[in-house]
Parts: C-alpha cells; sequence; structure tokens
RNA sequence: GGCGGCGUACCCAAGUGGCUAAGGGGGAGGUCUGCAAAACCUUUAUGCAGCGGUUCAAAUCCGCUCGCCGCCUCCA
C-alpha cells in the first residue's frame, strides 16, 4: 500500500520499521473546550487508517494522546473558576461522548502530558547535556540554530522564517524561532518540581517524550491535522532526532481543514460548529460518512446541504440493505435466473479487490464509497429482474456480506436499516410513534381496499407532511422516515 | 514577502500519461404503480480554469496567466 508522506511530498510504497507491525502515534487534542468537526475529521481520518491497517492484518499500535496541561486550559479554568485539572477531566469525559457517537475508536495507549513529567523532564535534561538546549530564568529553550535540520519537514528554513518576523520579541531567547521546553511557572500557577525550578513542559515535549516511551526512537506514522506541520510536528523532529541521533518518523501524515464558506474552521477565526450541535441536527454516521466521502487530504466544505446529500446516500444504502435482506426471507423454492445477473456476478468478483486497491492508495475512502455504490446500484438492478432460487439467495448473500465487510473496513453501514431508521426519527420527528405510523398504514389499506383512493391519498399526505414517506409494496406497504427537502 | 496546495458537469466528488473521465445529489424523459414512493433504464463534461509546450499519446508532465485557499502566531 501506498502512504503520502508530507515530508517527501509523495506517495510511497509502506514499509513498517518491523515487518507485520504499525506503530502509529496521532496528536490528540488540548483539552480546554468542546471538539468541533475539524477534530472529528482527524479523529475519523486516523481512525480509518488504523482500521484498514489491522483489516489488512497489520499488528497496529496506536497512540494519541491527551494534552491536559498548557496556557489554554490555565485560562479556562481561571474564566470558570475551577481548577485546570478539572477541566481537563471535563473534556476528556466530552471528548468521550463525541467520539463514541462518531464510532471512533479509544487508542491503545492515551497518555497525558502530566503523566510523563518525569520522561518530559529527563528529555528536557538530555538535550541541555546534548548542547541542543539552555536554561534561561526558569525557561529551558530549544536552540533551533543547533538542529541542521530544522525546518526539513515544512520545507522553509530559518532565514525566511526570520524575515517574515512575525514572531514572539522574547529577550530570553537566543534566536526568535528559539521554543519552550520548559515554562517556569508564575505564582499560583501549576507547577511540577524540575531542576530548573517549578515549571510546566512546554507544548511540542510531551509528544517527542511520550511517543518515544511508547513507540520507541523510530516508528512508522505520525499523523494530526495539517496546522500542526509548522511548528508542532517541526520541533518534535528537532527535540527527537536531537536527542535520539536517529529517525524520527517515516511516513507523516496530515489531514486537510475543513472550511466554512470557502474558509478554514477555526477557533480564532469562530466560524466552528461542535460535534455536539451538529447532532442535534443529525444522525452521527452521516458525519463520518461526510468526512469520509471526500479525500482525507482535501479541503471539505462544510454545509447543512453537504450533510443532508451524505443523509440521503446513507438512506439509500440502508434502502437497499433491507431490501437484500426482505429478499432473502421470501420463498425462494423455485429457480429463476434474472437476465442480468452477470453483471452482478462480475462485479462481485472484482469488488473486493477493487475496494482494497483503493483504500491501498493512500486510504481513498472517496473512491472506496464510490465503489460500495456501485454494487448498491448493481444489486438493485439485479433485484428488480425478480429472480429465485438457491443462485439468487447465494448472489444476495455474497452482496451483503461484501458490503458489511467494506462497511466495517470504514465503520460506517453497521446498523440495520430499522436503526438506521429510528435514529432518523429521533432526529427528524420525535414526537411520531411507529405504533401511530402502523395504525395510520392499517387505516390507508381498508380505504384502498375499497378502492377509495381519495381517504387512502389523504392519509399519506398527513404522514408525509409529518416527516413519513410510504412505499406500497407487494408484501404491504412500508414506511421511510423522509429526508430529503 | 517566503513556502505549499487547489481549480473536473447544475452541485458535491474520484481520477495524476494510454480502455467508453468513478460514485452521489439535482434536472429531463421512460419502466413499474390505482396514483405515488422506492428501484431501475436513457439522458445531462468530444471535455477536465485559460493559453502555450513536451510526448505516438495529457485532466494527468513542464511553463506562463487568471482565480481561490492554506502555512509562516494558538489551531485538527
Amino acid at each position: 500500500m501506498r502512504i503520502y508522506n508530507t515530508m517527501t511530498g509523495k506517495k510511497e510504497e509502506f514499509v513498517p520499521v518491523t515487518p507485520g507491525q504499525v506503530r502509529m502515534y496521532v496528536c490528540g487534542i488540548t483539552v480546554y473546550d468542546h471538539c468541533h468537526i475539524g477534530h472529528a475529521r482527524s479523529a475519523i481520518v486516523f481512525d480509518v487508517m488504523r482500521r484498514y491497517l489491522k483489516y489488512k492484518g497489520f499488528n497496529v499500535t496506536y497512540v494519541k494522546n491527551f494534552t491536559d496541561i498548557d496556557d489554554k486550559i490555565i485560562n479556562r479554568a481561571k474564566q470558570e473558576g475551577i481548577t485546570w485539572d478539572v477541566v481537563a477531566e471535563k473534556y476528556i469525559e466530552a471528548y468521550y461522548r463525541d467520539m463514541d457517537s462518531l464510532g471512533v475508536a479509544g487508542a491503545d495507549i492515551e497518555p497525558r502530558a502530566t503523566g510523563h513529567i518525569r520522561e518530559i523532564i529527563d528529555f528536557v535534561k538530555g538535550l541541555i547535556d546534548k548542547g541542543y538546549a539552555y536554561e534561561m530564568q526558569g525557561d529551558v529553550y530549544f536552540e533551533v540554530e543547533k538542529f541542521a535540520d530544522y525546518g526539513k519537514l515544512s520545507k522553509r528554513d530559518l532565514d525566511d522564517m526570520l524575515a517574515g518576523a512575525r514572531v514572539d520579541v522574547n529577550e530570553k531567547k537566543r534566536n526568535p524561532m528559539d521554543f519552550a521546553l520548559w515554562k517556569a511557572s508564575k505564582e499560583g500557577e501549576p507547577a511540577w518540581e524540575s531542576p530548573w525550578g517549578p515549571g510546566r513542559p512546554g507544548w511540542h515535549i510531551e509528544c517527542s517524550a511520550m511517543s518515544r516511551k511508547h513507540l520507541g526512537d523510530t516508528f512508522d506514522i505520525h499523523g494530526g491535522g495539517a496546522d500542526l506541520i509548522f511548528p508542532h510536528h517541526e520541533n518534535e523532529i528537532a527535540q527527537s532526532e536531537a536527542y535520539t541521533g536517529r529517525p524520527f518518523v517515516n511516513y507523516w501524515v496530515h489531514n486537510g481543514f475543513i472550511t466554512v464558506d470557502r474558509e478554514k474552521m477555526s477557533k480564532s477565526l469562530g466560524n466552528f460548529f461542535t460535534i455536539k450541535e451538529i447532532l442535534n441536527k443529525f444522525d452521527a454516521e452521516v458525519i463520518r460518512f461526510f468526512l469520509l466521502s471526500t479525500h482525507y487530504r482535501s479541503p471539505i466544505e462544510f454545509s447543512d446541504e453537504q450533510l443532508r446529500e451524505s443523509e440521503v446516500s446513507i438512506d439509500r444504502f440502508y434502502t437497499t440493505s433491507a431490501r437484500l435482506s426482505d429478499f432473502l426471507k421470501q420463498d425462494h423454492s423455485r429457480e429463476k435466473a434474472c437476465p442480468d445477473e452477470k453483471l452482478l456476478i462480475d462485479l462481485l468478483a472484482k469488488f473486493r479487490d477493487k475496494f482494497a486497491e483503493a483504500m491501498d492508495d493512500d486510504f481513498n475512502t472517496a473512491l472506496a464509497i464510490g465503489h460500495i455504490f456501485e454494487l448498491i446500484r448493481v444489486v438493485n438492478k439485479y433485484l428488480d429482474g425478480k429472480p429465485s432460487g438457491r443462485k439468487a439467495v447465494e448472489l444476495a448473500t455474497k452482496t451483503g456480506d461484501f458490503l458489511k465487510e467494506a462497511g466495517g473496513a470504514l465503520n460506517v453501514f453497521r446498523r440495520t436499516p430499522e436503526e438506521w431508521s429510528r435514529a432518523l426519527m429521533s432526529i427528524k420527528c420525535p414526537e411520531l410513534t411507529e405504533e401511530f405510523i402502523m395504525t395510520r398504514i392499517g387505516d390507508r389499506q381498508a380505504a384502498r381496499e375499497k378502492k377509495d383512493w381519495a381517504a387512502s391519498d389523504a392519509i399519506r399526505k398527513e404522514l408525509e407532511e409529518r416527516g413519513i414517506v410510504l412505499e406500497d409494496k407487494k408484501e404491504g406497504t412500508g414506511w421511510k422516515v423522509k429526508i430529503s427537502g
């Protein structure tokens, strides 16, 4: 399989350090606020990578950290009149709630910065000993000029950056680009004892210390949002490679941004939507599907229309899924081939390869989803031919299995059509009950038997206005939550 | 200013040298249906921002132009 590496700017054949084993580290969140959909994208994208690598048979160790101490957390604690650790705890809990609903599994190891103060201090000490860092009034800074490769990930050199000069003037630094490894704490701020006095870790050092502890000096994949390339990941490389003298990471993987009105969604612009608020209007699977329907490195424009389109697509999937299971429940004592069965047979023969090929090419979930919908169309056409018998059951079963398998790798399409329907109902028409709908369908059926089309259509219209569409089929009348418009 | 990315139909979106340019939504026509809905079929890009170039062959490589965006400051 091939993975795009930010370091080289190319897709590269993926070769893990240890055959059969993948070690990956993804930068998690700073826990000072609710997650927005940008965090959801990163979480889902790397969740899919991890799932797919496992699906391919790799033994994956996935580490994702929580930054649970920094200025933003301290500020939030002041605002809310609680301590920093309560803030962290509160938003870690909120994070888990959001991730749970989005189908994002927990990482194998979820280290917190404050749980690794000793490792961090050792790391900083080592950098000072090796001459890459210096202490200044209780702060410790990494000296970027000492690290020859500084800028290799983000493709910039120190002189250019200094010329741009939107950097802090800080008298304590030898070079304005030097960054803090350790920060002396002010009076009343959270502090840990260190050789340089009471203080707390800088932002970047935790990832170097924790990834090394849990994954070793050199590991396979390091990921995060594209906005972490500089300075965060650049600084991690400097720290880690200066400390160990070894290559830090083999594949750097970064997801693209979510935009609103073509502008990056971000905290500072204030144009963000939290996962929590989107979940009031859409099912979590809609968010997940939406984020996977575009390649992970491309920007995605976020809007209600886009989510609605995703909702329609998912509904199409579950409609076919229901159709398949209904079909399998039918009487198949009579053997009848469908004239279009060759199309389905051919596609089934290729489907798993096509799906894997898409995912193998830098996790092309958009293409993979396209293949799923191609299969949906072909099997619908097949079922339209009203086949029956052993062969038909076999083909339908196989189709269902493949759809389940592909959906499983992406962690979408894993519910029953009934569960999907109930989920939609609780969002779109929570005041209705299935009992009520069934009663009205019964009333309408009575009218239909009397060929009282006016009465029958009135009931159908009434239900549609309340968000339910009816479908008359041979076996009886079915209903669905209306989603378009 | 430095560095990077993007521009594919009415909309979203795959495709990065060679089979008829995936898939979804929308539109139009049709099959099915009491009428619908769903599903299916046909149709909707001789063309991939524009202009040049390389090549037997380009949406795909190179150059220029136009437009949009990102990073260079906390940020997924």
